[in-house]
DNA sequence: GGATCTGGGCAACGACAGCA
DNA sequence: TGCTGTCGTTGCCCAGATCC
C-alpha cells in the first residue's frame, strides 16, 4: 500500500508486540500505539499516521500490487486492473479469462485463482475493506489520447534524477501510454539518464538507443 | 552529533511470456 | 524447445529525516 515511513523495522515491532496481526491492522493503528515503539516520537507517529490515511484511498492496481500474490508486481497488478476494471471482476475471472489476457501466462493465472481459493485470503481482504479501504473508481472508457512522441515507446531510467523521483517519471511516461522497463535491450527506445548513471548508459550506447538527459525528457514530456 | 531507520537507486539473478 | 526480452525479487549502498 506504500505508506511512507513504515519499514520492516517498524512492522517488526508492531507484530512483536501483537498490536498488528495482518496488513488490516495497520489501518486501527492509533497514536499511542506508535509512540510507545523504540525510536518513535510525536512527530514521526503522526507522519506514519497520515501516510496510513492517505494510503486509504488507493487505486486498484496498487490494491491488487498490495496483496503479494505470487508473480504479481506492480505491472502485472496495472494489466490487470486495467482490463478487469473492478475488483470483484478480478475476484471472479475464471482461468480462461486470466489466459486471453497479453502478458498473462498459465502460471500467473494459476497464480491468481490459487491465492483468491484461499479462504484466509478473503478473509484478509474482507478485514481490509472493513479497515475502511476504498479503491478508487475506474473510468469504464478510458478517454483516447492525442498520439505523443512516448506513445508506445520503451523507456529505462539511469542515474540520479534531480527534479523528480524515478516513480514520478515513470508515471508521467504511462500516462502517455509509454513503457518503463529496467534493463537495455534491443527493444528499448530511449534511455532517460540522470546525474552518475550506472552501466546502463554504456549498453545503451552501445545498442544504438536514444539517449536523452533529464532536461530533454521533461521537454519533450510536456508536448502536446 | 551519533545512531537508527526509511526510501531511492543500482545490479544481479531467476522466472515467466512470447515467439520462431 | 530454446532463445530473447521483460518482470519480480533481493541485497547492497547512500542520503536524508528523525530520535535520543
Amino acid at each position: 500500500m506504500d505508506i511512507d515511513g513504515l519499514g520492516d523495522k517498524l512492522v517488526d515491532q508492531l507484530v512483536r508486540l501483537r498490536r498488528i496481526k495482518d496488513a488490516a491492522d495497520i489501518y486501527l493503528l492509533s497514536l499511542e500505539d506508535l509512540i510507545t515503539l523504540d525510536k518513535m516520537a510525536e512527530k514521526s507517529a503522526n507522519n506514519i499516521l497520515n501516510a496510513i490515511k492517505e494510503s486509504k484511498n488507493t487505486t486498484l492496481a496498487k490494491f491488487i500490487y498490495s496483496l503479494g500474490i505470487r508473480h504479481v508486481g506492480e505491472h502485472v497488478a496495472m494489466v490487470l486492473a486495467e482490463q478487469f476494471r473492478r475488483f470483484d471482476s478480478l475476484q471472479k475471472a475464471s482461468r480462461e479469462e486470466l489466459l486471453s489476457i497479453q502478458e498473462i501466462g498459465p502460471e500467473i493465472a494459476d497464480s491468481i485463482l490459487s491465492y483468491f481459493s484461499n479462504e484466509e485470503n478473503i478473509s484478509f481482504i474482507n478485514h481490509l475493506f472493513e479497515a475502511g479501504i476504498t479503491i478508487k473508481e475506474m473510468p469504464l472508457e478510458k478517454a483516447p489520447l492525442k498520439e505523443h512522441p512516448f506513445s508506445g515507446k520503451s523507456f529505462v531510467l539511469t542515474g540520479i534524477l534531480s527534479a523528480l523521483t524515478r516513480s514520478e517519471a515513470k508515471k508521467f511516461i504511462e500516462e502517455k501510454k509509454g513503457k518503463v522497463s529496467t534493463s537495455i535491450s534491443t527493444k528499448t527506445d530511449y534511455l532517460v539518464s540522470g546525474k552518475s548513471p550506472g552501466s546502463k548508459l554504456a549498453k545503451a550506447k552501445d545498442l544504438g538507443v536514444t539517449i536523452l538527459s533529464e532536461e530533454e525528457f521533461l521537454r519533450t514530456l510536456g508536448e502536446r
